[in-house]
DNA sequence: AACTCACGCAACCGCGGGACG
DNA sequence: TCGTCCCGCGGTTGCGTGAGT
């Protein structure tokens, strides 16, 4: 018996994606919406198991996405939200719109780990590392950079024993968010950091933002009706849903595109 | 210029869980 | 209740690239 594998392996490419494969995706997922994963590939015309499409629409080409760097008050909440969710990255990425879980796992294994581990924190406990007693206090900033400056909550519960409704608390919003100017000041660094291959982008997107007009305003689109419907991972928890209604002039997309940090896709 | 090494990120793999018949 | 299918998650791998020698 056993499981079925996902995919036949024969016939199936794997490794980077082309250019001329992104390009189907979007057009297909675009016109039709992703009804079925496993399918998805033979209809779209890709040599590709629906988990590899899937996986490379939610990290990669989904429009909401943000791109560039995490700023600073991104990495501070992702520090806050794993010292509560531990390694559930898709429930820290539900957290930060337009940030994927993979994205926020990769950024904290080669980044975050690092300032922790350098700072004295262990990473997994966020609690002092033994051989440092000197670092222990109930919340620190410690860098020789200010700009790296990263503060600590040490985590005095159980990651298992904690589960985070859908909504921010009180205690994060006072934690993560600390004001405004510094989140305006984020959001021009991401707008600086954002993304620079929009050659490319603009080449995947070309074609598709009259499609993708259409496919909005056609009661033909989807499965739900509408291009998110219920099935984006990740962040579909706190994301308003992407409708035809919502979507169908251009002004209010580009304002939508703007909220989700979408500030270049070649529209 | 050529080579090595370390780093960062995209993609893959295997498993668990929910939905459904 | 059980088996199957599919999706999504978390861990891991491997490749591209830039820095250092």
């Amino acid at each position: 018996m056993g499981r079925q594998p996902c995919c036949d392996k024969l016939g199936v490419k794997k490794g980077p994606w082309t250019a001329e494969e992104d390009k189907k995706l979007i057009n297909f997922i675009l016109t039709n919406g992703h009804c079925c994963w496993r399918a998805l590939p033979k209809l779209a015309g890709l040599r590709r198991c629906g988990k590899s499409c899937r996986l490379r629409w939610t990290n990669y080409l989904r429009p909401d996405l943000k791109r560039g760097l995490l700023s600073h008050d991104e990495e501070q909440l992702v520090i806050d939200l794993h010292a509560h969710l531990g390694n559930k990255w898709s429930k820290i990425a539900s957290r930060l719109p337009g940030r994927t879980d993979n994205e926020i796992k990769n950024h904290w294994n080669t980044h975050i780990k690092k300032k922790l581990l350098k700072m004295g924190i262990d990473p997994m406990t966020h609690q002092p590392l033994p051989q440092e007693p000197s670092n222990i206090g109930n919340s620190k900033t410690i860098s020789s950079n200010p700009a790296d400056a990263i503060s600590v909550e040490p985590k005095t519960t159980n990651t298992k024993d904690v589960e985070i409704s859908g909504t921010t608390t009180e205690e994060e919003s006072s934690s993560t968010v600390t004001d405004q100017n510094s989140s305006m000041d984020s959001e021009n660094h991401l707008i600086d950091n954002i993304y620079n291959d929009d050659e490319l982008f603009s080449y995947l997107w070309s074609d598709e933002t009259t499609k993708a007009e259409a496919s909005w305003s056609d009661s033909n689109f989807g499965v739900g009706g509408t291009l998110y419907d219920n099935n984006i991972s990740g962040a579909d928890a706190d994301f308003p849903i992407w409708s035809p209604e919502r979507i169908n002039d251009e002004k209010m997309f580009l304002d939508y595109c703007q909220d989700f940090g979408v500030h270049d896709f070649g529209f």
